[in-house]
RNA sequence: GGCGCUAUCGUCUAGGGGUUAGGACGGAAGAUUCUCAAUCUUCAAACCCGGGUUCGAUUCCCGGUAGCGCUACCA
């Protein structure tokens, strides 16, 4: 992964909390641009704002990154010819920038105080005018102004912002103009020495040497004070691309109100890093022709497009992330599902086990079910992998082979309608009675093919047929008139009954001659 | 309030001065299956409004409206 084009994009995000969704997307095509490009991808830790910021984010970030496949040329955690990679290690670098822009008399010294400057701007408002900065300490000699500033007077650097109107361009949104009326002088450094955001970014972006700048549609508004930076400091102005913002069904912006929206929540839910980033890179981007949805990280490397990217904001859409997410799962070894799908199993028995117990067993959440146990698991995932949207329903889905009611499956109202059936009566009758006599089913050991067998003479014997022979008897077993098959199904639940389990899984015949027992009571 | 960005089926989008406005998710119907899921087939579903330019605008321009963003000694 030699870099060899003179590309180079960063991702800056603020260590405040788990890798957003909005975030990740910005991450994924900057990363995208990379690669296709060759160039270099960096990393960057916004940590300026000390309140929100915390270290141990940074680990997170870096985690959820990594889970959705991408990586990094620089960055804090390995290094590079550019660093340091976190602002607050740079607070150096800042200053004396801000320093030699004074000295250009690019920029100013502002003793305004932030009192004045509310009221500045309450006033503004009240006038119904664009809130701006008077200007009022621009004009003032820089001889005087040095003096109070070595009197100790507090003061803070402001940019002088040119008089003529700022233009750049953007890849997605093409040529955007600001008028200078509208951007006034802003402040680069604060009275307390500290750099502000839009500053420093520019420094970062430059002495980074990034070329394509690649962020959130949020900045859009900011990049004419970033762009009279460069500018100020004699820098080239690299490329931008805004990328719109991503919504909620509500065609809000997309927040935890929303559900989740953090890498971390998909990753929980068992949605595959493929199909997130697949379904990220759909959010904005479409191939030309635009009708192909499913790529492989591959493929969207030698697809992807800046100047294909939407302009409009886009709703995230949670049913076509299951879609591709199904899709994915689906598509890969079952290895590797089976994997993935185990800790919600185990998950699931020591929850279960807890509840019924009433004992909270902390070394139950590190059970490794033995071998055989773990094989079984693989062909429950399997059988039931057509049914889930993510991994995590696995366990649910999975309930009728581990919880079975006798009590319930009689209770429910759409069972009753079955029982009300002409035939259900007979069937339920003699199919009890011939698995009960069934010696393979005695030892747990019943066959699809002696199975199917008993049903056939279930069949003869009562003329039922279709789904008046098949749903009594699956509610018998599964307690629902819907389900897996149950050439898959049965072997499944036998093989269950003599594995040494957290909770027992009922045989076929324990399951019937419960529900005997449930019906006749 | 000011400024900026945006506007094609419910959603993600393709397209573009003349098209039956294409695809996907979701929805509906059918096929298959004992059932559900999966799968396959079919169907319904859109160019925000008003002007202008033009022989012709959904497409180009202007305005309106709406949504979002920015308007900080936040990032």
């Amino acid at each position: 992964m030699t870099p060899n084009s003179s590309v180079r994009v960063r991702f800056a995000p603020s260590p405040t909390g788990h890798l957003h969704v909005g975030n990740a997307r910005t991450a994924l095509f900057n990363w995208l641009f990379a690669r296709q490009k060759q160039g270099t991808m960096v990393l960057r830790i916004e940590d300026t704002d000390l309140e929100r910021s915390e270290a141990r984010f940074e680990g997170q970030l870096i985690d959820d990154l990594k889970w959705l496949g991408l990586d990094w040329d620089e960055g804090p955690d390995v290094g590079g010819a550019y660093g340091p990679y976190r602002q607050s290690d740079r607070l150096e670098i800042y200053r004396e920038h801000a320093e030699r822009l004074l000295q250009k008399s690019k920029a100013y010294l502002c003793f305004c105080t932030e009192e004045e400057l509310q009221k500045e701007r309450e006033r503004a408002i009240a006038e119904q005018r664009q809130a701006t900065y008077s200007g009022k300490c621009r004009a003032l000699e820089p001889a005087e102004a040095k003096r109070r500033r070595e009197g100790e007077e507090a003061c803070a650097i402001r940019l002088k912002i040119p008089e003529h109107p700022i233009r750049f361009h953007d890849i997605v949104r093409g040529d955007v103009e600001f008028s200078n009326e509208v951007v006034s002088d802003p402040i680069i450094l604060r009275s307390n020495g500290m750099p502000v955001y839009n500053y420093v970014v520019v420094i970062d972006d430059a002495l980074m040497k990034i070329t394509h700048v690649i962020r959130g549609d949020d900045h859009l508004s900011n990049t004419p004070k970033q762009v009279a930076l460069y500018e100020a400091l004699g820098w080239p102005v690299p490329e931008f691309a805004h990328l719109s913002t991503i919504l909620g069904a509500d065609r809000e912006r997309l927040s935890k109100r929303h559900g989740a929206t953090s890498i971390a929540n998909f990753r929980e839910m068992g949605v595959l890093p493929e199909a997130l980033a697949n379904y990220l890179a759909l959010l904005g981007w479409a191939p030309s022709g635009g009708t192909r949805e499913i790529f492989t990280r591959e493929e969207l490397i030698k697809e992807f497009s800046l100047k294909r990217v939407t302009p409009s904001p886009a709703v995230f859409d949670m049913e076509k992330l299951y879609w591709l997410n199904r899709h994915y799962i689906k598509e890969a070894p079952p290895e590797r599902i089976n994997k993935l799908a185990l800790p919600y199993y185990t998950r699931a028995m020591v929850e279960d086990l807890t509840r019924r117990s009433g004992v909270q067993s902390s070394a139950g959440h590190e059970w490794i079910p033995p071998e055989p146990v773990l094989n079984w698991l693989g062909r429950v995932t399997q059988l039931l992998q057509s049914y889930v949207d993510r991994l995590d329903q696995l366990p649910e889905r999975a309930s009728p082979i581990f919880n079975y009611d006798a009590r319930t499956a009689i209770a429910n109202p759409e069972n009753a309608e079955v029982f009300s059936w002409p035939h259900s009566d007979a069937v339920v009758t003699r199919f009890a009675s011939k698995i009960m006599q069934d010696e393979s089913a005695k030892s747990g050991k019943l066959t699809p093919g002696c199975f199917k067998r008993l049903v056939n003479e279930v069949k003869a014997e009562t003329g039922a047929k279709g789904k008046e022979l098949f749903h009594p008897i699956r509610i018998m077993i599964i307690g629902s008139h819907s389900g897996p098959e149950f050439d898959k199904l049965i072997p499944i639940i036998e093989e269950g009954s003599r594995l040494n389990l957290p909770r027992h899984v009922l045989s076929v015949r324990e399951r019937v001659e419960q529900f005997e027992k449930a019906r006749k009571s």
